[in-house]
DNA sequence: CTAGATTTGTTCGTATGTATC
DNA sequence: TGATACATACGAACAAATCTA
């Protein structure tokens, strides 16, 4: 006998749906941690009392929503497992798919949210990831010196994202990154002269390079006042192309045809 | 003949997964905006060349990601909607539902974007919006009197839900009203003695009452200011909470057994 | 390395419900 | 009211992946 009721309130919801929603309530319930298993597809079944198909979409939401991963074989199944970032990430872009955004207004959070980012992270970068800090700078370097500016816009983006694995705040973890996202997709559309390209690219490899001399250092004071400075000279930039791209929508265009 | 290469470098895919992923890149390519229809069923079903359960766990993933929304019936299937926040704010809360949040770790974001929203929306407040945020205090008024302190937490909240609404920076308000979202499933779990419980409810109603206030004569200095003043006390009384919870973990507790 | 057991992944056929005309 | 078109759901079967003996 399923376990949901079938009666008139939810008899409009898709049992599918139901059966989601009931092992949302299962899982915060149990408090079911990663490594825990769910019911394998046959128990199921047999739980809500409908077919496999049913049982299947259900699953197929929940991983979806990655909350858990399906294995095949013994021993097989729904595994719980952690939302990760990048699914979020995913989701959060599909969300802004449908919105219009412009440097502004991702400069409304990411000016003062990366100098909080920075403080977050002073002093407690590993060796690693200093190094690979490095690598983006010499690599950056590279592409401004061959001229491929646009992939350094895309490139010198990473550094922040480096910067954000050693944060411990999750919640600013996830919304530095997806700034970042936001500002790689709308970077790509810029139509900048190559002059005003190679100085920006230029000017952003020397401030990195005096942000990474100061986050080896580890003196707070200072890299706050760096990253704040890099800051300030970014959006200026970002925001001219406010008016290159206006009358246009932001993230996706919505040409005609 | 599906028009999905079932050879070596996906062939360690699910079939319903690689569907999903080529209907991403379709909507992106075609640039499908709201009210656009996919395929039916039987049409998807010939264009990929598998049967109906596969077309559904893919169509199943798309309205789960939130953008389509599925009909019964003549000329229904699968219409594409935008991705609505409400369903972003669901994501957001199952990742974190897997990390261990703080009201530090809020606050570190909260304290300024809160101050950047009512920059935000200063001055561009609806009548209807106004009398919603005037309703909110006198509700919270009621409760605070009432002695429910722990519904006046939550309901107090809204009002700076209530702010997101007249945000015209998309980004600005996802942020904000998911860092609400996190704060209400924090204050749940305080322990607070009674008196400042009080004390603190009372606080948050004057604050907001002068907010109002502000808000209806439009000085966006002044706004600020007032919104400042109110995230540095708010702030401080939460930060204390911290030291409560410490030791146990955030969002969720990991109670063993 | 092979063989079998277990569990998910996929298919087909059919029936039912629901919205539109 | 009935006919049509579509999603929703069921059930049985087979295919593929993975673990264990």
């Amino acid at each position: 006998m399923s376990v949901i009721s079938r009666r008139k309130p939810f008899q409009k919801m898709k049992l599918s749906d139901q059966i989601l929603a009931d092992l949302h309530q299962w899982i915060a319930r149990e408090n079911l941690q990663p490594g825990d298993r769910l019911p394998n597809e046959k128990q199921l079944m047999q739980h809500y009392g409908c077919a496999k198909g049913t049982i299947r979409e259900a699953l197929k939401a929940l991983e979806i929503q990655g909350f858990i991963k399906m294995q095949t074989g013994p021993n097989g199944g729904a595994e719980i497992q952690p939302v990760s970032l990048d699914r979020v990430l995913e989701q959060l872009r599909a969300f802004v798919h449908f919105q219009t955004i412009t440097f502004q207004h991702i400069y409304a959070l990411r000016g003062t949210l990366e100098i909080r980012l920075a403080e977050n992270v002073a002093g407690r970068l590993t060796d690693d990831q200093l190094a690979r800090l490095q690598a983006n700078i010499e690599e950056c370097d590279r592409l401004q010196k061959s001229g491929d500016y646009a992939k350094g816009r895309r490139v010198e983006i990473e550094f922040h994202d480096i910067l954000t694995e050693a944060c411990d705040n999750p919640i600013l973890t996830v919304t530095c990154r997806f700034l970042n996202d936001l500002l790689r997709d709308l970077v790509s559309m810029r139509t900048d002269h190559y002059g005003e390209h190679r100085n920006f690219g230029q000017h952003n490899i020397d401030s990195h390079r005096i942000l990474l001399k100061l986050l080896r250092e580890g003196d707070r004071q200072k890299i706050l006042a760096a990253m704040q400075e890099h800051m300030c000279e970014v959006e200026a930039y970002m925001l001219r192309a406010d008016h290159q791209l206006m009358g246009k929508p932001g993230i996706r265009r919505a040409e005609a045809g």
